[in-house]
DNA sequence: GGCAAATCTTGATCTGGGTCAAGGTGTGCC
DNA sequence: GGCACACCTTGACCCAGATCAAGATTTGCC
């Protein structure tokens, strides 16, 4: 049973939300989980009332299509919680996910009302979505929005090239272990979790998912996370938890730089 | 010796340009050759006034490198001719390119003063630049440019998603051909030249150049090239110029929908 | 013109990861 | 409990593209 904890703030208690819990009417953009880091994040009191006036939360479980790469979407979305996927299909089946989208991360292109790529629930995943038009007059006069949204393009970007280098130069366990790296990362943000030596996770792909994002066969996914477990560099609990016992060795493992720039 | 033309407007003379014949003093925007597509193309009399009172001029050399990844840049700036390169290389020398920058590409990120890539001249290369400081202030205050800015990093996150599919999924002779193509259609975007049956345009990079664009080895580039040459998809005026004689079947080789989405 | 350096081509061989195939493990449903 | 389905692992073999190597072509410089 895939669960994504989305408690807002302090929900630190031992019961996990299930996605269902988060209640699909109009929430107060106050208690939202993404408040401070979705396209909003920069929003005043008022702005966050015109944006109320035009959103609406959607749910899609998990393996569901959000939309199909060329149909037309009438709205833009932030993803409140879950995990969803952009991805490309050529017309032998070849397949390769271009975005990984997970909680507060944007979908769709202001100004465009086709999207380019098949958006996908990889986990049960739940959007406040804004009706396009508005929305788009909205980034136009509140320059709180349109800077935000600059700055997670510029993010994504940023991210887009790092993802090149792994597909372009990298080798299969390095990849692995790159995604291995990149998950753990974000998902210890998430957390707040401290960043200490040990690290836990859930993997939110399958094997099958984490071959489209790597450009690699299922097959070699799995070859590669058995050597990574056989060589000690991670352990696994049933299939999809990780478990990182020192996190150096797993950089180690990605081909990058020791330590690099320090990018703050 | 590489010649790129920047002719502003109408310039269809025999006569090439040289980079060094665009004379580095404050050019009077309205005779721009990138005045209309770069992040200044929305930007009214006053706007651009402003812009030039913190704009300079800077050349560089082929192979030059303008920036290595992780330096203090303390300025931003648009391509005025030439092209330049973003790319990343690891320890061992293993590199990627991650952008290709072509006039009225844009350089740098605003709030941010490193840059996260080396930045090199691939050809004679020609930047008009701004001061970064006044440029962010210009930024918060001048809806134009953002607007235009945040256009333009979508239009770079999009041509990187495709490039993903590239280097993950396809195979030699179609990521030749998919490059092939993609510089057969900006340059004859820039040419304003008629999409005619026949299509001819010189290489903006070496062999070398374009496996690091394409994750492949400098070999590889070559024996898919003279396949191609060999197969009669192409043919060669020397190293460089490249003729075209049917671009569907080329289009073919590239492995992407026959007609696909239509994307307008 | 002639030499050196850069760039490109082609050949021979090797290998990482793909393909094909078989079976294992976990989970939900009747 | 047991069956079905989704997901994962492992093995055997193969091939596209890397690597190593030699030489061809082009360009620039004296």
């Amino acid at each position: 049973m895939t669960q994504i904890k989305i408690c807002p703030g302090s929900c630190d208690t031992g019961a996990k939300m299930q996605h269902a819990a988060f209640k699909l009417d109009k929430v107060d953009c106050s208690a939202c989980p993404i408040r401070h880091r979705a396209v909003c994040a920069r929003c005043e009191e008022d702005e966050l009332e015109r944006l109320n006036a035009i959103k609406f939360y959607r749910s899609y479980k998990a393996g569901e299509t959000i939309v199909w790469a060329g149909d037309a979407m009438d709205f833009v979305a932030s993803v409140v919680g879950g995990v969803a996927s952009l991805s490309q299909t050529m017309e032998d089946g070849r397949r390769q996910m271009v975005g990984l989208l997970l909680a507060s991360d944007f979908i769709g292109r202001p100004n465009r009302n086709t999207v380019a790529y098949d958006v996908t629930a990889v986990s049960d995943v739940t959007l406040c979505c804004f009706r396009r038009k508005p929305f788009e007059e909205m980034l136009v006069d509140t320059p709180h929005i349109s800077q935000r949204l600059l700055e997670m393009t510029l993010d994504e970007l940023d991210a887009a090239r790092e993802w090149m280098l792994i597909l372009g130069r990298k080798t299969a366990r390095e990849k692995i272990a790159s995604f291995l790296s990149i998950i753990a990362r974000r998902e210890s943000a998430t957390d707040g979790a401290e960043v200490g030596s040990d690290v836990a996770f859930d993997l939110p792909l399958t094997r099958e998912a984490m071959a489209d994002y790597l450009g690699l066969t299922l097959e070699t996914v799995s070859r590669q996370m058995s050597g990574l477990k056989r060589d000690g560099v991670i352990r696994l609990e049933g299939k999809r938890r990780v478990l990182v016992p020192d996190f150096n060795l797993l950089l180690d493992e990605t081909g990058d730089d020791a330590d690099g720039g320090v990018l703050v």
